[in-house]
DNA sequence: CTTTATTTTTAGCCTTGACTAAAAATAAAA
DNA sequence: TTTTATTTTTAGTCAAGGCTAAAAATAAAG
């Protein structure tokens, strides 16, 4: 059984090793985690001992096949919990993430398999993210960054990058949500920042809204 | 916000208050959180500044209003999430105690609120213990011990007094369940044992097992 | 190649919530 | 009312997880 802050290490280095390849750096850690380096030495060094991670000196961290299940085992929790928050208690997807962050933390393997079940074994988070299986494994998708488009493509909204409460509202007042159908109609090189079409409306974004929302093509 | 350290504190010496009248002495605390009453001396110090409680050396803690107010509200997330994993997720209700011993740490006024709703705002628990609202005020319920009771005098199980599995689970093998009509047939005065009327079935208890059953008569 | 800047680690300290052993109060017996 | 037993508190440690300041590696410039 891991504590809640090793699990919290563990999930942190987990998304920081998808985002980029390589072993993850001590700073990396302690600036998604919003604590010291040095205390990030000091768990690293422990969690090394435990074998969920592989730790050089100087040289970074990289989970190992255990770390990796635990961390996607937590990861699973937190989204099923959103799920549960979103389609169960009603409450709106910008609001779910804190709240989930806490339920994530409860032991029991009987639960999750009870909660999945209850929900229908979802496949995706509110926010579109993949829910990974009791395995820790993660079904690939391919999505791309609405800001990888180009004009005239279309697709369908499935899912956010950052998923921060701002972000989420701007979302829904321009009523765009998971499922949601987009088309490029221009797109501006010098800045990135496109003209789309969203149900009738069709309305200016920015680059930074384009390279926080996934679509699928095709 | 208190730590789920303090908050288990709170909830112990409320219970142990509520057993038995007047200050609640230190090895009480001790020995219902399984801890040393060394440690219990320290917290209960802590606490005193916190004023959630009055404490006086060597004479006992007692919870302020504040301090019965936060531990009525921790009893209340646990008793509401118990009903949620029996009426949700068809747990048990010898099952559940443990994960709500966790769950009902998890701080969100929002959710609870909005899990009761979800639950239908329920009155009482899966073992048949009242729900607190969220002013932290319990309605008095007019409940006694099956033990009490006398020959050919009857009534409903409206609860249990202990919850351990063992004994949830005999109730089960003896079909007695939230609601069921118990009938006292005979009852032997040297050591409390009844016979019993349960459905169908007539059968031997003894005084341990009425000493655990809530009846309500009328 | 040195020198400088950045990253990472170490050393030492802090708080929380435990524990043990010893001291002090209080309660019970004699 | 002494003496003894029990309860409670204090003093001193410890592990987990943080932090700051200083030292050591590594990387970047000059
Ligand atoms: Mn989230
Ligand atoms: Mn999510
Ligand atoms: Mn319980
Ligand atoms: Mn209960």
């Amino acid at each position: 059984m891991y504590s809640l802050a090793e699990e919290n290490y563990l999930k942190a280095i987990y998304h920081l090793e998808s985002k980029s390849q390589g072993a993850v750096s001590t700073n990396a850690i302690a600036d998604a985690m919003d604590t010291k380096p040095s205390s990030v030495t000091d768990m690293v060094q422990k969690l090394a001992e435990k074998e969920v991670l592989s730790y050089i000196k100087y040289k970074g961290t990289s989970l190992t096949k255990k770390g990796k299940k635990t961390a996607a085992n937590v990861i699973r929790k937190h989204r099923l919990w959103e799920v549960f928050l979103v389609e169960k208690l009603n409450f709106h997807w910008d609001e779910v993430h804190d709240i989930a962050e806490q339920l994530e933390h409860v032991h029991s393997e009987e639960l999750i398999s009870r909660l999945d079940k209850f929900l229908g074994f979802p496949d995706f988070d509110p926010h579109g993210d993949p829910i990974p299986d009791k395995h820790g494994n993660v079904k690939p998708t391919e999505k791309k960054l609405l800001s990888e488009l180009n004009k005239n493509q279309k697709g369908v909204c499935v899912g956010v990058k950052e998923s921060n409460s701002d972000f989420l509202q701007y979302l829904d007042k321009k009523n765009i949500t998971i499922g949601t159908k987009v088309s490029v109609l221009g797109k501006e090189f010098f800045d990135g920042s496109m003209v789309i079409q969203v149900g009738r409306d069709q309305f200016f974004i920015s680059k930074k809204i384009a390279e926080n929302l996934y679509i699928q093509t095709n």
